[in-house]
RNA sequence: GCGGGUGUAGCUCAAUUGGUAGAGCGUCAGCUUCCCAAGCUGAAUGUUGCGGGUUCGAGUCCCGUCACCCGCUCCA
């Protein structure tokens, strides 16, 4: 086993880890010989097996063998694989698409965020700026300038001018008195000021383009300050394709930004199928993609990435005892995993942050890791969410069905829609935070600068048969030994080069053992196994080594 | 998206006011070697991130671009 350290930011240094990443084939950038793109990495061969190692031990974990539940029986979980481009529909039912195809503008002080089209404002001015129509048109115009005495969010002219009227608290100093009637595009409205001066005041929806120049003079809807606004952004963290090879609105289409979508649609289809009951789960891996604004980190925000994702379906009054369940359960497969230390913690969300699915809910929470990069903070690497029946009642109010989809109990025969607690992990990120924590700099050791102490179960190569020298039958040993573990271990062999110097290179690889075949063996049937973390040797027979694996590695 | 920084062999770094792109390590091959990147011999490796410009001549100066790092921003 690995002895976590306490606090890596002083010791372990991003770069070091990145550079052996790179070197040692773990991690390389996307078309790197092309420069690289933003956001996207490949998993070099110890990588690639790492990282399924991980998502083998979690699919061995959640789905062939799954933990007990609350009451000590099994849970029940399915596994689906669903495909990354889906009915388009599907995003803008689960809210992906709503909110964010659309130019957006922030408020950075209370954090909002509202569509910029849908930002109406009042111009009105002491002066009477408005007493006459030819002002009111040279302000059109752009020949004369007001600026906004307040602004709302709403959802049409007539919605905003409700707004402003309504609210008298916002329009001091002026006081509302009457309608006064339509405008092209807006409307007027009678205000007095504090002496009792008539006021005309307009309302209008804001210029897309003015906002744009102007965003610092536009008060916020929220709070009234002027220069807390940012510029309207398009939102699309969703990547679009097409689908079919005519290129159209019509054919538009979206890579899934989570893999949860996909089991929400085919919950109805495992119900009928699969003969599971509330409470059950459905987990799925695979990519997602995300058109993150600021990729960084290495692998940690990268915009394809990969989901280990279990919703799990549940009575709405249940709730709060799976949510705890779910969050205990699987804060510690990540300890079982090797990141037991103090960089692992699970922190509970703020009401304020949760997202739109779980406003109302028993909580949201994640497992996170301190990362060197995010040191002394910490990182996601799953989040535990309860996401109440959102999405099923969602899905079926979409697709026209709406209550006819509720779930029937086949024992009481009461119809609901269950709720869910998602647990959802990040493979990649999972993946880096092994290799963070595995990462140990080794400045006394001769050879090696670094060596990763992965525990068995992550390792890549499980261990490395070597001959101590490259004769005297001792190849031939070596290479009998190495056919016969690979059927069921990864196993490297390596015969060239100083013992030293292979040794050292094993390290590197995190290969927990390394066993050699030296003058001794073909004598007396015996092989060294050498400790990766100790660099400690001990003898054991020929015949032994599987077993010895099968002790230290598991199968 | 904004500001700052960086970019030379797989890695760490050299390269005189602008004047022939090199070294160590690693890698590979052969020999040697009975336990920790050991030794000997040899080999491969670059349009100096990419593209323009200035110049007789650019790794070096200028512009653009891409990627990475740091700080903001963002992260339903």
């Amino acid at each position: 086993m690995t002895s976590p350290t306490p606090d890596h930011s002083s010791t372990k240094s991003m770069d070091d880890i990145v550079a052996l990443c790179r070197r040692r084939g773990f991690i390389w950038q996307s078309s790197e010989i092309y420069g690289g793109i933003n956001g996207f990495w490949d998993y070099g061969p110890l990588g690639a097996q790492l990282k399924k190692n991980l998502k083998d031990a979690w699919w061995q974990d959640i789905i062939k063998t799954p933990p007990a539940g609350p009451d000590g029986n099994d849970l029940d979980i399915v596994p689906v694989d669903c495909t990354i481009i889906m009915h388009p529909k599907v995003w803008e039912a689960s809210g992906h698409v709503g909110g964010f195809n659309d130019p957006m503008v922030d408020d950075k002080e209370t954090k909002q965020r509202f569509r910029a089209d849908h930002l109406h404002a009042l111009f009105a001015e002491n002066k009477g700026a408005f007493d006459n129509p030819q002002t009111v048109q040279a302000w059109r115009d752009g020949r004369i300038k007001v600026l906004p005495h307040l602004t709302v969010v709403a959802n049409g002219i007539g919605e905003a001018v409700a707004m402003i009227k309504g609210n008298s608290k916002s329009l001091k100093p002026f006081r509302y008195v009457e309608d006064f009637g339509d405008l092209e595009d807006g409307y007027a409205i009678k205000l007095v000021d504090k002496d009792n001066n008539t006021v005309m005041g307009v309302v209008y929806p804001v210029d897309q383009e003015i906002l744009k120049s102007d965003i610092a003079n536009y008060p916020s809807p929220f709070t009234g300050k002027r220069g807390t606004l940012t510029e309207p952004r398009m939102f699309n963290l969703m990547f679009v394709t097409y689908v079919g090879a005519l290129q159209d609105e019509d054919s538009k289409a979206y890579l899934r930004p989570e893999t949860a979508q996909g089991i929400f649609t085919q919950f109805w289809n495992v119900v009928d199928t699969s003969r599971v009951k509330v409470p059950f789960g459905i987990a799925q891996v695979g990519k997602a993609f995300r058109n993150e604004v600021t990729p960084r980190n290495f692998t940690f925000r990268s915009r394809e990435f990969e989901q280990m994702e279990i919703e799990f379906f549940i009575r709405p009054e249940t709730a709060a005892e799976w949510y705890q369940y779910w969050r205990d359960t699987r804060y510690a497969w990540w300890q079982s995993i090797g990141l037991a230390g103090a960089n692992l913690q699970l922190r509970e969300h703020d009401k304020e942050e949760l997202s739109h699915y779980a406003k109302e809910g028993a909580g949201v929470c994640d497992v996170e890791y301190r990362f060197p990069f995010t040191a002394p903070g910490f990182g996601e690497l799953e989040g535990i969410a309860h996401r109440s029946d959102f999405d099923l009642k969602a899905h079926a109010t979409a697709c026209g069905k709406g209550e006819k989809m509720m779930y029937r109990d086949p024992v009481t025969n009461e119809k609901f829609f269950p709720h869910v607690i998602e647990p959802s992990a990040g493979a990649d990120r999972g993946t880096l935070a092994v290799l963070c924590e595995a990462f140990t700099p080794t400045p006394g050791r001769a050879g090696t600068q670094y060596m990763m102490r992965f525990t068995p179960r992550m390792a890549p190569i499980k261990a490395a048969i070597f001959p101590l020298v490259n004769k005297d039958g001792m190849p031939e040993i070596a290479d009998k030994l190495y056919r016969q573990l690979r059927y069921k271990y990864v196993i490297e062999t390596d015969a060239k080069q100083s013992i030293g110097k292979r040794y050292a290179r094993m390290d590197e690889a995190g290969t927990p053992y390394c066993f050699t075949i030296d003058g001794e063996t073909a004598a007396n049937q015996t092989v060294t196994v050498r400790d990766r973390d100790t660099a400690e040797q001990s003898r054991i027979n020929i015949d032994q080594v599987e077993s010895f694996l099968a002790e230290h590695i598991g199968s």
